[in-house]
DNA sequence: CGGGATGTTGATGGCAGTCAAGCTCGGTGG
DNA sequence: CCACCGAGCTTGACTGCCATCAACATCCCG
């Protein structure tokens, strides 16, 4: 028996994942097709090629979802955290990787059944619909961002996302991962990432600690502003 | 009486759009909130920030998604097509604008009642679903494309995006858009657009005419070539 | 045929990428 | 406890791509 079936109730993310208000029959049948795993920081768990075998809730950790083109460069195209959907139904041959940036725990379902159980259990479809469309609205915020702001831009806003995400403790945060990764999410490089936040940091909106991983937020209205406009950029009409 | 149930039968989209396929239950259902409209070039449906009311079926012509900045740059975060579905259920203020770049025919539908339907018609939700997950792997590929392309990589993809949709003639082709629209959709400016049309025109790769509307594509494995790794690109490791 | 919108071409400059050292910090072993 | 080591990060110098500004050409429509 690969899943025990009552290890649902006290899950971390019974409440805000997919499972989530799906009904019980759907919950012992999406139970009874996930079976846990583990994987430590850097392993991957989908290449880009390979068949598309697995879809998974993300029970803990961080994951990275990335695209990347022939000549090598790599986009992050998505940041996957507790309670995240991961996979790509309805797609035979996956077209992106997924990386742990750190020791992450997956509840893991074979693609094929999932896809089935999503016929047969309405509520569990409605719940990744909502999912997708919310994933849909982020991935084009993002495009916004890619296409059309400046370095400056991209980095205040990328903290004050994350600043929002800690809802408790929105001046003091943790970026969750390295510079490099934080490049590849941005659509730029390491050292215009390292050499924006040395300019906040010098125009004292953040102050920075632990090896540049901590931040905290000084002038939060300074922040937006940069967010919004950029340092160099030229007044709107 | 706002809707003609039958005129469901002969719609053009009625094989191809979200409609197709979810049961005659569902269908008429659907026909019964449906209204058809139809909106001039240039003018916009839905403003963002707009009270989301609505939601629709493309039946002919061709609309643009855009978000942008608070300093007024805009960013096409989606090209809709005859058939594909508009609109963002779930989402009470609208973040998007979406504006029809020729004559367009739709088939609306109030918002709430849409959405109503869908956790009523689970093969309405199933279809939506489908839909919604294509959209979003659309998406993350533009993310690439706008996070670590160059400019003439973009160029070049976005032609041969052009070509595959034309399956019946993939050597001549109309551009939809103006160079206005697809330096926004590219995430530059229509200088460089022109300028990287100019340059694979001048290397023989396609040839221009109606005005730069209308591209032949001569040789199409340089033009793959160029989208792969553009052309002032260093050579993969 | 005239006028406005759309597209092209040219000159210039700034932003961010590239290449190349140096630095910091956390971990490890002496 | 401290020296060493290496990965990750920072800083600097330089280059090049693409945005910007500005004319000019072309197309389309009345």
């Amino acid at each position: 028996m690969t899943s025990t079936p009552d290890r649902c109730p006290d899950c971390d993310i019974r409440l805000n994942a997919l499972c989530a208000g799906i009904g019980d029959n759907a919950l012992s049948a999406l139970s009874a097709i996930g079976r846990r795993r583990r994987i430590g920081a850097g392993q991957v768990l989908v290449w880009a090629g390979d068949a598309n075998l697995l879809c998974a809730n993300l029970v803990s950790g961080i994951l990275k979802v990335t695209a990347s083109t022939a000549g090598g460069r790599e986009q992050i195209v998505g940041l996957l955290f507790a309670g995240d959907f991961v996979g790509q139904p309805f797609v035979d041959e996956t077209t992106l990787t997924v990386t742990a940036l750190c020791t992450s725990e997956l509840c893991l379902y074979p693609r094929e059944r999932f896809e089935r159980l999503l016929t047969e259990a309405p509520r569990l479809g409605h719940a990744l619909l909502r999912r997708t469309m919310a994933s849909l609205n982020e991935a084009r915020e993002r495009m916004l961002t890619l296409g059309q702001r400046s370095a400056p831009e991209r980095v205040a806003a990328f903290l004050l996302n994350l600043a929002d995400r800690t809802p408790d403790a929105p001046t003091r945060f943790e970026i969750p991962i390295s510079r490099g990764d934080m490049a590849d999410f941005l659509g730029m490089t390491i050292e215009t990432v390292s050499r924006q936040l040395f300019h906040l940091k010098a125009m004292g909106v953040i102050a920075l600690a632990r090896g540049g991983r901590h931040v905290i937020v000084v002038d939060r209205v300074a922040l937006e502003h940069a967010a919004d406009r950029g340092s160099g950029r030229l007044h709107a009409a």
